[in-house]
DNA sequence: TGGGGCTCTATTTTT
DNA sequence: TAGAGCCCCA
């Protein structure tokens, strides 16, 4: 029974489709149905016959695997499931598992998070008695990180001279040794960073043929997607798995590179074809995501880009409406016109909240638009920001899990051996790590052998606790992951100590440990989960990211506010890019190198591709940055869309007169939701651009003053304290305010 | 051992 | 401005 995919299938998808042998190479443009085409391949291999196991597919994300397989099922059915999908990290995690022993590790190694890694990195610095302003964790770690990315181990890096001068010219000549430190303290404890699990991935199959000859034999079919953020580290992976059946195809689009400051190294594929002569290129060139109007846009953003291969995305969509741009006075007004855009969309074309999307280039950006979507009732969710597993009480129960697996992880020892208290003070703690250090023992074994080394009054509570960790183990050896965590829990009098603080925080926490046990529950109750111990299911969770659990926690429908990064791979109806500003976005850091302003522009062409029906673009003229006031001009972006896409909206405010194209969004807001909230009264004064401030020396009760930012109000008390002067007004849309003379910007009227 | 007050620092971050 | 980390004191 042959499926129809050509039917379902342009041309070019199709031929990608059909082509199953051999190097292969997909340039997808945005939009262009990437997931579909690598979908109906794989139902293809599988329809002539290709056992599922056969087949690895490699992905960025868990949630790109996720829906991958959710797709294949539904066209093949329940063989996807034994495909070999997943992210880089996961796979080779669960291969490296089950060989540990060829490289030195134990089965069950721990994997560390960053946070892990960067108060492991401090500790090595402060032990090394390095100046720790000069050898930051995040500084330090980015350089290992980029050396393991290029698959340089400590060895080489100590014995590189031009590494070394590079070093030395940035005045951190240690960073060499840092890494070899970091990198043995690592392995004593049975521990890999997420680097790691990639390098010693490629370590595995250049020391060991026959294992690497095994998964050869094994994934007869390679297929990675998102090619163009892989580096170089992961390239080779692929390439040694892909070198006997030469069956690997490749998908990406390099107009979409935008992690190279991580590593990603857009030359993957550039480069392709000089690895493979014989390779097959297709191009899907159709965008069936975006209007004309979009895809036109986005065109004329990328073609400055120089370094790129030849595409022509086109789209056979309506042409749509113009891209609107608008520009706003601060970045509070960008927020309150961003949010009345949204509601007035949503009310006119009836359509739901989940339709929009707000996309900025730092973080720091959402708390304006979270204020202003606030204010007129509309729900948001945000993603990013710190994850569940991130969080205090989440990372304490899970290190004593950690450490039930694997007593050597030394991160978790210390994060647990005196949490709940037990009496184990900060001196204890350190005699005990140097004990390790000079005796040249782990950790754990100094710990479960305390009253050897020191008084017994100050080790009983020590030996307590490892005690108390060995219990866990048999525990663990007995139980599913859900009890032996269940156990622990109770036992460790973490429930206990979390239960008794009342607190909003404490509950919540309380409720978290809760959440945590739940998923646990959930794991071990997967009927298809093979291996149910608490090492499976710890593994599992380090590679896990918040935007994989938000998805699954999502509830009703809201609008969606994200950094552009976390965007990728995403589509929405209607989307707002926000603060299209000179040294916001391209950012300040990356105007420099003509690469770095080339890796910006790519993520505003991700940007503006995300959106289906309607884009909008906004910028402001001044916003606060570090807690002052700055004036910002609009970016260079803007003016490299062909202003015939554009509609070049304005801000609201005075100087728009009063057929100010927002005016009527005001007045019907009231009428619509009469309640909402008023923790801050929205204010629909915006200063005159020719605003400036009186001198108020001789300000006196009852005179009507205007501010900047208040409006007009009237002075109702003075009050003169040791030389500063605070002014208590009440306002017209703000309420009373109690202002200092000196820093208030007032207008005597 | 906890908390108050101080200083410091501020991209993006699939894992 | 805001958050985190650190130090010092009781």
């Amino acid at each position: 029974m042959a499926l129809d995919y050509l039917s379902l299938l342009n041309p070019s998808q199709g031929a990608a489709v059909m082509q199953t042998d051999g190097p292969c190479m997909i340039i997808a443009g945005a939009g262009s149905g990437k997931t579909r085409v690598l979908t109906y391949r794989i139902a293809h291999l599988l329809e002539q016959g290709v056992d599922p196991f056969n087949i690895l597919a490699l992905t960025f994300t868990n949630k790109a695997a996720k829906e991958m397989r959710a797709r294949v099922e539904k066209v093949v059915g329940p063989a996807a499931r034994s495909l070999w999908m997943g992210t880089f990290h996961s796979v080779f995690a669960k291969i490296l598992r089950s060989e540990a022993d060829k490289i030195g590790f134990p089965r069950s190694f721990t994997i560390y998070d960053t946070q892990d890694s960067k108060t492991l990195m401090g500790q090595i610095v402060k032990e090394l008695e390095l100046d720790d302003k000069l050898y930051k964790p995040s500084v330090v770690l980015g350089r290992i990180s980029a050396a393991k990315n290029k698959l340089i181990s400590h060895n080489q890096y100590l014995s590189d001279p031009a590494i070394k001068a590079d070093d030395e010219a940035a005045l951190r000549p240690k960073i060499g040794v840092i890494y070899q430190q970091y990198q043995q303290r690592c392995f004593k404890a049975g521990a890999m960073d997420f680097d790691d699990l990639l390098f010693n991935t490629n370590v595995l199959f250049r020391d060991h043929a026959d294992v690497l000859n095994k998964y050869q034999n094994m994934f007869r079919f390679v297929m990675v997607d998102e090619y163009q953020d892989t580096n170089y580290s992961q390239y080779l992976i692929t390439r040694k798995l892909a070198a006997k059946e030469r069956n690997i195809c490749v998908v990406g689009d390099d107009a979409q590179s935008i992690y190279a400051f991580r590593g990603a190294d857009i030359s993957n594929i550039l480069n392709f074809e000089k690895d493979y002569p014989e390779l097959q290129v297709f191009k899907l060139e159709q965008n069936y995501r975006s209007t004309k109007n979009i895809v036109w846009a986005a065109n004329s953003v990328i073609k400055n880009n120089q370094a790129q291969l030849r595409k022509d995305v086109f789209s056979e969509n309506e042409d749509g409406t113009l891209i609107e741009v608008i520009k706003a006075a601060s970045d509070n007004e960008e927020g309150k016109l961003v949010a009345n855009s949204i509601f007035e969309d949503k009310m006119n074309g009836h359509l739901s909240y989940d339709n929009f999307a707000i996309l900025y280039r730092t973080n720091a950006q959402s708390r304006a638009m979270e204020e202003s979507l606030r204010k007129l009732n509309i729900k948001y969710k945000i993603v990013g920001g710190l994850s569940f597993y991130q969080r205090k009480e989440i990372k304490d129960l899970v290190a004593y899990l950690r450490l039930t697996v694997n007593q050597n992880d030394e991160q978790a020892i210390r994060r647990v051996i005196n949490y709940p208290k037990r009496g184990i003070g900060d001196t204890t703690i350190s005699k005990l790590i140097m004990t390790a250090e000079e005796a040249n023992h782990t950790l754990w074994e100094v710990v479960s052998n305390a009253d050897q080394f020191m008084a017994a009054r100050v080790s009983n509570p020590v030996v307590g606790f490892a005690e108390k960790i060995k219990s866990y183990i048999v525990v663990a050896g007995k139980e599913d992951a859900f009890e032996a965590a269940k156990f622990i829990a109770k036992n460790s009098g973490m429930l206990e100590e979390l239960y008794a603080d009342k607190s909003i925080e404490g509950l919540s926490r309380y409720e978290n440990i809760q959440e945590l046990l739940n998923g646990i529950k959930e794991y071990v109750d997967d009927p298809e989960r093979e291996d149910k111990s608490l090492g499976a299911f710890l593994q599992d969770i380090a590679l896990v990211t918040d935007s994989d659990l938000k998805d699954a926690a999502q509830e009703g429908e809201a609008v969606t506010l994200m950094t552009i990064h976390s965007a990728k791979g995403l589509e929405f109806r209607n989307v707002y890019i926000v603060g299209m500003e000179e040294n916001l976005f391209p950012s300040q850091m990356m105007i420099t190198s003509r690469a770095d302003l080339e890796e910006e522009r790519r993520l505003f062409y991700v940007a503006i591709t995300r959106a289906e029906k309607k884009l909008t673009l906004s910028y402001a003229t001044s916003r606060y940055q570090w807690g002052n006031l700055r004036s910002c001009e609009k970016s260079r972006f803007l003016d490299e869309i062909d202003p015939q896409y554009l509609n070049v909206k304005f801000s609201a405010g005075p100087g728009a007169g009063e057929g100010s194209p927002f005016q009527h969004v005001f007045e019907r807001r009231s009428n619509l939701i009469p309640t909402a909230p008023r923790k801050v009264q929205a204010t629909k004064y915006v200063a005159p651009t020719d605003f400036a401030p009186s001198d108020t020396s001789k300000l006196q009760t009852g005179q009507r003053v205007e501010h900047a930012k208040f409006g007009f109000g009237v002075v109702n008390a003075l009050e003169n304290q040791q030389g500063t002067t605070k002014a208590t007004i009440l306002f017209e849309e703000v309420g009373e305010k109690v202002l200092l003379l000196s820093f208030a910007k007032l207008r005597v009227h």
